[in-house]
DNA sequence: GATTTCTTTGAGTCGAGATTCAAACAATAG
DNA sequence: CTATTGTTTGAATCTCGACTCAAAGAAATC
């Protein structure tokens, strides 16, 4: 009396919609999300999109919850593979790794376009928290061990600097991916590392 | 043969309607938008909004004209009733008028929502450009004098701590209307208000 | 009051896109 | 091979909201 009927490997499945619906979403935006798009995107039928997500709003809150995540990692990998031993060194990969790069820039579009639904969305806005929980815990983190090295004399408590940093990033972060025509990609960062240089004493970073 | 006609008070009209529009946006956000709200908030038929703005856009981007040009005056109006004399007084003027001071705020929501668009629209990413050089300008302004009168000992130039403050605001703006729940409205004002502190030498803000 | 032009209405039309669904197809158990 | 359940499809249907438009209303001019 076994179980018959097909193998189920939803999980790939799902995972191609969620890698093919934020494909969409980072190139039409959340208003212009068609459930056509995701089922061209992913090389199905419209049907088989709403089988595995009778909600759309399930979906989208994967393609979230994946570019948090993937966000996260890459960025705790760039502070991983600068030397342990040079907490500037630490401090400014974690500076480069916050900033969108272009204006155009699809992973930080990803996510500024995920983050709007977060004033509607209660699921939305646990991400959005969640992120920017787990980016200050690493900036606080890198400045605190250059604190007790002496790498580091820290203008203020780690925890409020590295909250600003932070907070620097996503407002830089929103201009430029807003086509703020006067804050440039290149100027923002002069404007973060700055700020970074007169908030931990190094004048080298 | 003169010209004959009903006296077109347009003005009035549309300025009814971009009022509307501005809260149905506020209420429902962008993507919600819908010509029947705007009808019913402004108290007029469906056909009536068509016939003034043909272009749903012109009229939204009204909104977000109108909504920056009174945030700014809102801005300098709190700033010129500082006493001149006093420079830490009107910086804490500004620096108390540029958060929202509850999660679910209009103006900041409305601001935001309609930052949306600059991405993807060139009209919105101007005016988003503007509001930001012009929020620069005031903090730039009210940095300079403080340091003339030597109220104030500024750690950089007022120009790039001026755009640390509003780049910082906004990213904390951000995070309060997105219902960050880690980040309320008094803990993003500490922070601020800490980090002007850190970087004017006045510990009495 | 007649005329002209501006304004307003709302019912009707239209279209884009979401949703349904019955039939076809696939893999596994027995 | 057959039965059973999982999967996929896409055409038909449904829904919602933008858009059209002919007719009615209103102010100004003559």
């Amino acid at each position: 009396m076994g179980k018959a009927g097909r193998p189920r490997n939803q999980t790939a499945r799902r995972q191609a919609l969620v890698s093919a619906a934020g494909q969409a979403i980072a190139e039409r935006g959340l208003e212009g999300l068609r459930i056509k798009d995701i089922a061209d995107a992913a090389g199905v039928s419209q049907g088989s999109v709403l089988y595995y997500y009778p909600e759309l709003d399930d979906l989208v809150l994967e393609v979230h919850r994946g570019a948090v995540e993937s966000y996260l990692a890459s960025r705790q990998r760039a502070y991983e593979e600068a030397p342990a031993e040079d907490p500037a060194a630490r401090l400014r990969a974690l500076l480069h790794s916050g900033l969108p790069s272009m204006t155009d820039d699809p992973v930080h579009g990803l996510l500024y376009e995920l983050h709007r639904r977060a004033g509607r969305s209660p699921g939305h806005a646990e991400l959005m928290t969640s992120l920017f929980a787990r980016e200050v815990a690493l900036y606080t983190t890198a400045l605190e061990v250059g604190a007790a090295t002496g790498a580091f004399s820290l203008a203020a408590s780690a925890h409020d600097l590295a909250h600003s940093l932070v907070a620097l990033e996503d407002g830089y972060g929103l201009h430029i991916v807003s086509h703020n025509a006067a804050l440039r990609p290149d100027r923002a960062r002069e404007l973060l590392v700055a700020h970074a240089r007169a908030v931990t004493g190094r004048t080298d970073l």
